[in-house]
DNA sequence: AACTGGTTCAACCGCACTCGT
DNA sequence: TACGAGTGCGGTTGAACCAGT
């Protein structure tokens, strides 16, 4: 005999939720709170099933959920904590406040997936792309040639991205440190402190610049020589340049507790001392039901 | 304006886990 | 220990929306 379904699905509604039944689900969890949610649809007068109340009210209608799209530093700690936990979602969710282990989900299927892989890194390993094998190097040559729209000539493809995150320097790395929420993985993300995911540096091969310390074995070479990377070399990434004179600048704008914006002349610092919207929702839960009733 | 293909995200489904009996 | 009910979780779906032609 096989399990019982979770409801009785005979004349219950599917699909997208009216506001009428956002109302009734709100009305009754903040009268009689969370209870058993089997029992949620028939005391609350809905023709839903309890595991869709439960959804609906984890996903949309919890009043300590922040709307929007993730914010830069929220996307950073969610490749660090996928790094680490994998896709358990609501593990990673429980370290966003105000964020949904489904709208995580989501964010992660539809923007940062698509921004990993552009930057030539594996979303499921975050490792590295690896580099072509000799015969699928003989058949790029062979599309480059004979073939020059051939997608085989994008980034993710280049043997030259290994070489320069391990080349990232020891400064940057304690850098880094500073922007970053949580203890960090060794992951590349997480370790340069270039990144920042709204920004994801489209960055062809021939745009890598490399000084190799021996500047006498690389000089008037071609873009694609420099992949020969010597152990000392440093990195210029060009339209990384962000820090021009007295421009602003700041990490995780939307967790600007007691962040500081900085400016680059030093002498104007401007200290934001303001509570998180996570911690504003809380607060502000008894007017956010008022509006609701 | 109409069509088409791609993208997004709320919601669903089914399996796994926990807990009480 | 075995079983069933309730709940949580992650993968998937499909309607709505958007951009390009």
């Amino acid at each position: 005999m096989g399990r019982q379904p979770c409801c009785d699905k005979v004349g219950l509604k599917k699909g997208p939720w009216a506001a009428e039944e956002d109302k009734k689900l709100i009305n009754f969890i903040l009268t009689n709170g969370q209870c058993c949610w089997r029992a949620v649809p028939k005391l609350a007068g809905l023709l839903r099933c309890g595991k869709s109340c439960r959804l609906r009210w984890t996903n949309y209608l919890r009043p300590d959920l922040k709307r929007g799209l993730l914010s830069e530093s929220e996307e950073k700690m969610v490749i660090d904590l996928h790094a680490k936990l994998g896709n358990r979602w609501s593990k990673i969710a429980s370290q966003l406040p105000g964020r949904t282990d489904n709208e995580i989900k989501n964010h992660w299927n539809t923007h940062i997936k698509k921004k990993l892989r552009k930057m030539g890194i594996d979303p499921l390993t975050h490792k590295i792309i690896s580099p072509p094998t000799e015969q699928q190097q003989k058949e790029q040559n062979y599309e480059q040639i004979f073939n020059p729209h051939h997608p085989s000539s994008t980034v993710a493809n280049t043997p030259c991205l290994e070489s320069t995150i391990s080349e990232i320097t020891e400064e940057e790395k304690s850098n880094s440190s500073a922007f970053n929420p949580i203890d960090t993985t060794d992951t590349f993300l997480s370790k340069s402190p270039l990144f920042c995911t709204d920004e994801v540096p489209m960055i062809q091969p021939d745009e890598i610049i490399i000084h190799c310390a021996d500047s006498s074995s690389t000089s008037s070479s071609s873009p694609s020589s420099s992949s020969c990377v010597k152990p000392e070399a440093t990195l210029n990434l060009s339209g990384m340049e962000w820090l021009e004179s007295n421009n602003m600048y700041f990490w995780g704008m939307d967790e600007i507790n007691g962040w500081d914006l900085m400016s680059d002349d030093g002498d104007r610092k401007l200290t934001v001392d303001a509570f998180n919207q996570y911690q504003r929702m809380t607060f502000d839960q008894d007017s956010w039901k008022l509006e609701l009733m």
